[in-house]
DNA sequence: CGCTCAGTTGAGTCATTTCAAACGTTGTGG
DNA sequence: CCACAACGTTTGAAATGACTCAACTGAGCG
């Protein structure tokens, strides 16, 4: 599995970071070197919950996190999901209650690193303080784009738009040609992702994988025709592309 | 009407920003004194389109904006809604292409301010920098709970969710009491923000109205029984209080 | 006065949910 | 190595929330 591992996490977050906003070597070296504490999260358990306040943030170094909005009857939607590389709460530096919960969706791996840390780089380095700032924004653009996507497109479609966006996401990490790249999670997951029942994902699965579109298999999604897949989705990647 | 005129639409966007992030007076002072224009726009009108780049924001000072994502086959999700005092594009100074288009959803009155000039007074007061960073976050908590609404809850609680948040918000505003205030938005716009079709937004509110939760008028709601439509939409303003 | 736009209503259809049960796989302990 | 437990997937049948289509009403405006 050739997946990043100790702080070479903070490296990718670093080098995503700076492919939108230039930061100087110096500043680069100022992120890098921050302290992080190295977690371990088990599959299915909330390391933050909602309404905590926290003094650092969680930057995913392995596995898949989800950032869930929660519902009175204990329906959880996922608003975002974050893949190694990302920070799953940059904006709990600026905004410290949580305002959504964190969760694992398989077994991953997180290095904590302090918000006063991370204020203090940004104020020596005004131009980390606007790649934060921007992180959230294009944050922010994705959880448009969902909002877009449940709102207004069927179910199929929507597995589609996924699909497409987190292979474009994943490209950026591993030598993925795009086509092949790892999911672990499950149909009910997806669903709470996609708001839609667990049962109703497994039909329309199984309606992509007979269109020839996409084959599904345990933690691993590979696409057979993007094209087509991308149409269904009507997946446009301009609101990745600062991604 | 009560409505903030000219460009006390500014005082306002500065004093909420400062309710949040402690400005001094210069640099309030500062943004204050900012060059804006006055654009009068109609309804209906799309005054920022997908995918055009812009050199300025748009701050509300009268009427309703929405923030609208397209999808291939023309139907609009609004996303946000904007209400005077706020700015409805700050990410632009960011991200300067625009993933949504922004729509006066009834006639409204907007100020420009040039990106350069708030890039300007950002780097100027380094509180200003973190401020706008904090606007974003707070709009990015908001289309959050939309997605969990839309994800999760039937159209009742949606319409009942929305009413809630829509009479916290306009309470920054005038001397509203927190139960009546203009939503000057049709059905069909109410189904576009809510993920529903105008003919089902008719239904549920008739729904509303039998059961004494609000009074329905033209441009206008007025809550009846906020106990009431609060739990029926679960709404809990904690993700607001700091807007 | 007639046009246009928003709201209203009805009937039929469809996508998605609910409930319930069975099946397959994986990991674990005896 | 087998048995079992836990979990995720698959399937069916019935119920339902929401949509579509289509027509009609009412209000505001030139």
């Amino acid at each position: 599995m050739p997946y990043p591992s100790n702080h070479s996490a903070m490296a990718l977050f670093v080098q995503r970071l700076a492919s939108h906003t230039p930061l100087g070597a110096e500043a680069r070296q100022a992120l890098i070197s921050l302290p992080a504490q190295r977690i371990d999260v088990r599959a299915h358990v909330d390391f933050v919950q909602v309404g905590a306040s926290s003094d650092h943030v969680n930057l995913v170094a392995e596995g898949l996190v989800g950032r869930f909005g929660q519902t009175g009857d204990g329906r959880r939607q996922i608003v975002s999901l974050h893949i190694p590389g990302e920070v799953a709460d940059l904006q709990s530096v600026i905004v410290p209650q949580a305002m959504t919960a964190l969760t694992a969706l398989t077994g991953s791996t997180l290095l904590r690193v302090a918000h006063d840390d991370l204020r203090r780089v940004g104020l020596e380095h005004p131009a980390i303080a606007t790649a934060f700032w921007r992180a959230c924004v294009l944050d922010a653009a994705i959880v448009q784009q969902w909002l877009v996507n449940i709102g207004q497109r069927p179910a199929r479609s929507r597995l589609a738009h996924l699909f497409c966006e987190m292979a474009t996401r994943y490209r950026h990490l591993d030598q993925s040609d795009g086509r092949r790249y790892r999911l672990p999670m499950t149909q009910e997951q997806l669903g709470d992702a996609l708001g839609l029942t667990s049962v109703h994902v497994n039909r329309t699965l199984q309606g992509l994988r007979e269109e020839r579109l996409v084959a599904v298999a345990r933690d691993s999604i590979e696409i057979l025709d993007w094209d087509a897949l991308a149409s269904a989705g009507e997946f446009d990647r301009t609101y990745l592309a600062a991604a």
